[in-house]
DNA sequence: TTGATGAGTCAGCAC
DNA sequence: GTGCTGACTCATCAA
């Protein structure tokens, strides 16, 4: 017996026929290859091959389902980090516009002090240049609540 | 044979001693339990009992294992969701708030404007009066750059 | 011994 | 047939 390939167990007592195939290479073949490779086979022995063939592929099939799931979750789990991160940095951008917001506020405020302040001594300017008489006490207050 | 409950196909041969556990009584039982209720049992269907017992237990660990896999998927998943919705939330606050610094700050130069204007006209009426002489061309500038 | 988990096998579904 | 996936079994590791 050949051993310079892992055989086919299956075919290890039949005198006539002979096949030997390799997992890996059973495992790639297309079923008509294979289906020419056993076509003098019995009908047991080829059933055999088929089978065995399914069991290779299911055997890939099932490692590429489970590395697609851990790879799907490993992906969600680096879009959380990705979401972490745009969260710390917007949230960051939000504190420095809103301080920006509350140092204009407050210059606004003090820009009104002040200019209310010159509005109050340019009044009072133009009463004692007497260019503008003073206002008589109450006059519409007095007027409305009297009447 | 009962046929009352699931029985155990590996006594159903023996002659002389009979015993017959569920699975689910089984894989609930102590060890300690089912090695008295097998006690007088021959090695082998001894070792058959605990290698079913074992079987469904881990048929249990595995169930179980599946299941906190695609829990812990789930919740990761939730979590995304959950982080999107801050970033919305932030995100939208941070616009607002940038409104309203934009409009602090173009308050902020319209009230400076007026002050400014103010500021022009009342040195101009100063200067008209004459509490204040006209500022000598280049002076300062001038003098410095000549000497 | 118990519990957990990666890998292989099988059943069963969908195409 | 082919590919995928849930469930089961087994080997193996950790506690």
């Amino acid at each position: 017996m050949e051993n310079n390939e892992v055989y086919n167990d299956l075919n290890r007592f039949s005198h006539k026929t002979w096949v030997e195939i390799s997992d890996s290479e059973l495992e790639r073949m297309s079923i008509q290859d294979l289906n020419k490779r056993i076509r003098h086979l019995s009908k047991g022995k080829k059933q055999a091959f088929r089978k065995r063939r399914r069991i290779l592929k299911n055997r890939k099939y099932a490692l590429k389902c489970r590395r697609k799931g851990s790879i799907e979750t490993m992906d969600i789990a680096k879009q959380n980090k990705v979401l972490q991160q745009e969260i710390d940095r917007v949230a960051k951008e939000l504190k420095r516009v809103m301080n920006e917001r509350d140092e204009f506020k407050l210059k606004c405020s003090r820009l009104s002090e002040i200019l209310s302040a010159k509005q109050r001594s340019s009044t009072q300017r133009i009463r004692l240049e007497g260019k503008l008489k003073p206002r008589p006490k109450n006059t519409c207050l007095t007027n409305i609540s009297e009447k």
